[in-house]
DNA sequence: CTGAAAGCGCTAACAA
DNA sequence: TTGTTAGCGCTTTCAG
């Protein structure tokens, strides 16, 4: 058996809550009896038993965090930013994944509210009615992160549709006329469905007729996106452009073009989104839209731990921005 | 404040223990009493307290993994596997990550221990004494992944020494002679370094002179992969082949070489390790060795779940084996 | 198949 | 600053 709170305190020959208070408020125990603590502890080689703290004070320090995949290089970014703030906070991630379907989403939140979680983040603003009246009725922190609106409680993210226009502007900008938009199962990654409404907007803005979207199914992103550029080619040969969803497909795109013989921008314009570090390594440097994945994660970890520890937050929505970044594939 | 398993019961009629009994082993309550039990739940919107039913017997339904890096998609897709494994069977994964800091791994372990953790997944069979000595008298199943050898308790991997023995023999049947091996912070990654231990016992058994060793200081994978190729070719105008530690560096010196005007593998052949999806889509195809990383986790997890329900495990160590994919780079 | 009693290891609330 | 008391919500054990 484990050595308990009450090993160590008679080991110290003090009571089990001072022991308590050792761990918990180290500043309301005497320098002699922690010191005395210390000793019993090591001595006795005790290790917290955070269940029984966790049901004693009806609260733990696990922070459930979901996300819908985690073959998508966006959510380990987060994933690595929340789990950085969270650690080094003494917070444990505990992670679910919905594979993109709400239903799930309810069901893992009902499970990880069982562990009298401190907070809870979660992917995207859009819910179940179950799991919005879950969470209304929860009085712990949460924060949904990646896109902006309205949301249950605090927010980070950042705004799609203007990332999309960006994009677009830019486009048009270097004077680009015919462009098509190519994603991978828009339904289901709706952010991405959200820069496509972005690009859309920035089209008519400038009077120009929209291109035909390309939605296909996923396989893996990069022979999508080679397949994209193909399809694209044969079909619509007017098409001096492609406003890609991510930059998997758009790098897929690229190195397809050398073995297609297609010349980028020359014959077609390529860009992408997300900033992956690929997009500088292929020829020509692919023209993206920085995307702050990492931060987002910090940022809601900080967030969260604001509010859990009483602090301020400042804005409930917290817009991270991004930036366009330039290369020679436009 | 929550309905607990008393709010349950007596809605119901039962004892509170009955409504556990529903949980945790449904073939022992009569039908009739299930229903009136189902009902009750519904009618007070009952959720399961994980943290009591955890202290009361003394066991949770949580897996700690432990991983050095979220940085290096082997690990995510390692994660990947286990975690569609343990969601699978009711399972909840706790996230840990060291940074490649032993002293790290052994505090995250211990705090895990204080999960009354189910099992406990590692990377790697290098660990301190500190974690050793914790593990040794921790009474529930581990397993140790990614390499193989004399475990703790179950083992799951691959043969890095025979993956990289392996590709240089492949490397030599194609005629290549003067084979530099890089990689980035072997002493870190000391899998990269265990292929490079095989790289050299495939040419000392070829009686071939191993050329110098590249290890360069970890920037972006890709950077350093780009920057090894252009050392090498000023450093060692002779070599004919480059064996890479890894896909990303592989793909970075294929990317490069199209820019610096070098021919692959007229003026140096490529090799990479993991085959991920990049290698297929860089021209030429890059020639590497498909590392089984999801499988790795699965199979993990299948193992510890087997091992935590008390059913055969099969061997302790278990070998995924690997694949040589050859593309046109080589 | 169902129940009563006891207690898991800790912390909240109050007291000294 | 330290201690006492009484649970947290569940499961174990033993009884029926």
């Amino acid at each position: 058996m484990q050595p308990t709170l009450n090993d160590v305190a008679r080991e110290a020959g003090v009571s089990s809550i001072t022991v308590s208070r050792y761990f918990n408020s180290p500043d309301s125990v005497r320098e002699a009896t922690r010191v005395k603590v210390e000793a019993a502890i090591e001595k006795v080689g005790y290790v917290r038993n955070m269940i029984a703290g966790s049901l004693a004070s009806a609260s733990s320090r696990v922070i459930p965090v979901i996300v819908p995949s985690l073959s998508n290089v966006v959510f380990i970014d987060v994933i690595k930013g929340l789990q950085d703030e969270f650690e080094a906070h003494g917070y444990q991630l505990l992670l679910g994944k919905t594979d993109y379907d709400l239903a799930r989403e309810t069901q893992l939140i009902r499970t990880f509210l069982g562990w009298s979680a401190a907070g809870l983040v979660v992917t995207g603003l859009r819910h179940d009615d179950a799991t919005r009246q879950i969470l209304e009725n929860w009085n712990q922190p949460i924060v949904e992160i990646m896109e902006l609106g309205e949301g249950l409680d605090l927010n980070v993210g950042m705004d799609h549709v203007a990332a999309g226009r960006a994009m677009t502007e830019h486009l048009l900008a270097r004077g680009y006329r015919t462009i098509h938009f190519a994603g991978a199962e828009l339904d289901r990654d709706y952010r991405a469905a959200m820069r496509y409404a972005g690009h859309r907007e920035a089209l008519a803005a400038a009077g120009i007729e929209d291109a035909p979207l390309l939605d296909l199914p996923v396989r893996q992103q990069m022979t999508s996106g080679a397949q994209a550029l193909e399809r694209i080619k044969a079909t619509f040969p007017d098409c001096d452009a492609i406003h890609f969803a991510n930059d998997d497909m758009a790098c897929g795109a690229i190195l397809a073009a050398a073995r297609l013989g297609v010349r980028i921008p020359d014959d077609i314009a390529i860009a992408g989104f997300n900033g992956l570090p690929i997009g500088e390594h292929v020829t020509p440097r692919l023209t993206t839209i920085v995307s702050p994945r990492e931060q987002i994660g910090r940022m809601a970890a900080r967030k969260l731990l604001a509010r859990i520890n009483g602090e301020p937050v400042g804005e409930l929505s917290h817009d991270l921005g991004f930036t366009l970044r330039v290369g020679g594939s436009t």
